[in-house]
DNA sequence: CATGAATGAGACTTCATTCAT
DNA sequence: CATGAATGAAGTCTCATTCAT
């Protein structure tokens, strides 16, 4: 009685989960998860309603999808910054392409509203945080590896506290772009050189 | 026909204007803008529906009644942070009343939930990065006045990336008290100083 | 408790009573019988609207009380045309106050409405055919009375005819003030003569 | 998102928006276009009132919607006296079915209940008035037209003035339908004889 | 597998009416 | 006598979700 499928199950699941979350990213970005409607997803996934509830078994389940991507990117963005050799620079390409709305990067205005919903939902709450602390955990590990392992080479208890701090400003910029997209360049990259600049002296 | 009540007219008028105010802010705190419903503000105010279209003309203005109130209070807290002897230890105790929700601060949830709203309502957006502005103008301001005068001394070039940089880390703070309020004090503690110290120095 | 002020007991009420019937007259005027809401014609009166109360029992015996004004303005015309000695010319004068939407005439908007609205109001309904019949039963006396006693001096199976005959006119010219108040004037007075013209033949 | 169902696209939906229309015509009638709720027509029409919305944007497109059919009915009753061989007997009946509220007739309830909302609604008024001078247009042509091609052979500025003289005296007859269903059939006859037996003379 | 018609709950809002002051 | 704050019912409309086809 109730089909709903397996994930992984079949490729052809998995593409239509895909439309879906595809589709359901747009929507939620121009409307917010809670004024963005099932029959807004479907008509962008060009899919009948019904037909979702086959792949996923209510709008909040389709949340949890988006927000599960949106964190896979962010987790991305975190980590390309590690093997970049210019973390000052990587952070100006990523910022630039937050305020460009580019699809492929974590959107900004999604990131504020998952955190919003997550102010009432515990649960969502719990997986930000832990996935906060993550994140954390590698940027410490990160600036305290030696300069020759790819780190930073700052003494432990300095990279605790800069994994934090580079976290908080990280965040704010992240608030920034959704803000203010045309933040005076030339000011900005004074701002995070000033922040990054700290680390690599 | 047009029976709105005029703002400040009467104190009885500006009781109630409040009373609806302090129940929608707790509303919207535990459920949203978009699913804090009118019937659970009147609820939490004790009184009809009805009655609150007499002193808010719909739901969008007591929305923007409370975001006007938000921005009371952030500003509030900036302008604290000039005059305080010890910033850090300010953004400090600030930091606290966010993560225990006291009332008579800014809530950072909120803060979030205009930042995601502000995204797909232009009038708002416009309406926080004018503040915004304002905000970092004065933050800029106080960096670069002398030290004698209450400022920080800084040369004006530096004031103006520092205060971009300063405006980014304490965003980044307010969702770190939404996200993750019991973070380790010890460290949050060394990266605000670390943050703030080079203000000092 | 119920304190309904009885009518012709004080000139004050009576000034109240009809303070109230004007404000109503143009409300319904401008927004229908429904659609006008006791708070607009309270505004329009300059009073509160509790005060209505005291002097009516509800809106609808304010919509009543604007109907017998109504149904007086209609008889004065109706009287009016019996007096004058040139009826064509009359009636065409009359439409002009229709489509000027003379305040001391009969409203045509507000007749049809009253016409609809006796459809669904049994009580209203007889009210308005006893009130017809009355003036056709007028009308005939007069069509049917000798000439040199102020009459048309038709033969009575003729005066019951053309009674009947022209108040049909009448309330259709009254439709087309409502519906097309800037009608050609030379083929309305054409039209008008070519009805009342048989009558003095 | 826009789910509206396109008109004409299947049967179904027709039918939906028939039956839909149907219900509104019985609801229009006994309450009026403002106090006939979307929940009576919905129960009239036996399906939920969210279900209505997906064949009609809102309450004003459904009254639109009455009223075309209304005009194409009164279109309709006009043409038929055209061509009609006995006028006369042709209005009479109409009449009749009218007094019977006819469901198969433009029904002059809601006749009345469309004027009166006209005044208030500029391109209702607009459509009604063009309405008028296209049927007017069409009465004077066939007034005027030769005998043999069955019109009436009038001289054409008689016909002008006719048609206008007889489309206010059938809009008389609406009406007093409404008003006077019992009017005396033998007067009526009468009536109705004497304005148009002149056309025929 | 897929559709989209259908439902029903619930949202916002208006307004006639009452009543404490 | 007068006010206008307050209520509560009712109205329009939206939307997540289900289910017959």
């Amino acid at each position: 009685m109730n089909a709903q499928v397996v994930p992984g199950s079949s490729s052809r699941a998995d593409a239509q989960r895909d439309r879906i979350l595809c589709a359901a990213l747009k929507c939620f970005i121009e409307h917010g998860f809670h004024a963005a409607s099932m029959a807004s997803i479907a008509d962008t996934a060009q899919m009948s309603a019904g037909l979702m509830y086959r792949y996923f078994e209510n709008k909040n389940a389709i949340v949890l999808g988006i927000i599960e991507r949106q964190l896979e990117e962010k987790r991305t963005i975190i980590r390309q910054l590690h093997s970049s050799n210019d973390i000052a620079a990587g952070l100006l390409t990523t910022f630039e392409r937050w305020c460009a709305a580019d699809p492929g990067v974590m959107n900004p205005a999604l990131f504020l509203e998952m955190s919003a919903e997550a102010t009432r939902n515990p649960p969502l709450a719990a997986a930000l945080r832990s996935f906060d602390a993550g994140m954390r955990m590698e940027l410490q590990a990160w600036l305290g590896r030696d300069r020759e392992l790819g780190g930073m080479g700052l003494a432990p208890e300095c990279a605790v506290t800069r994994a934090l701090s580079l976290q908080c400003f990280i965040d704010g910029l992240v608030l920034r772009s959704v803000r203010d997209p045309k933040v005076d360049r030339a000011q900005l990259r004074a701002a995070v050189h000033e922040q990054i600049g700290r680390l690599t002296r």
